[in-house]
DNA sequence: GGATTGACATCCC
DNA sequence: CGGGATGCCAATC
């Protein structure tokens, strides 16, 4: 594997509970910003070997994008994430922001 | 090795 | 906000 693959992976494990991340953000994080589909092909093929937190990763539109949503939808909702509509998401209150927990922690403190 | 194909993103209307 | 067109990049055919 290499390593694209390896940092991609890395950072869908990082995604917190309860957070969602966007294929194009994953990808930057990863290193290669128009990598959007790849990142969507790596979960497609490795996430059922690995056991990554796949369904924590959506699109830029804030949907579901795996067709069907039910089983995704039903995965975000047991973490406490809201999803009307059978697969839309609110990114403005759910979306996964790297440094923003850092950010957080220093506006609560 | 060229053409096709996506669990995508972005700009334009 | 919705839908279409364009860009992107690796795996597959």
């Amino acid at each position: 594997m290499d390593s694209f693959t390896k940092d991609v992976i890395d950072n869908i494990k990082a995604i917190p509970e309860g957070k969602v991340a966007t294929y194009g953000q994953i990808a930057k994080l990863a290193g290669k910003p128009r990598g959007a589909r790849q990142v969507a092909r790596i979960l497609h093929t490795m996430s059922e070997k690995h056991d990554l937190p796949w369904h924590r990763v959506i699109n830029s539109q804030g949907k579901i994008s795996l067709q069907p949503p039910e089983r995704q939808a039903a995965r975000l909702i047991a973490e406490g994430v809201e999803v009307t509509n059978g697969s839309r998401v609110q990114l403005k209150q759910f979306q996964w922001e790297k440094d923003d927990d850092l950010y957080d922690l220093w506006m609560k403190g």
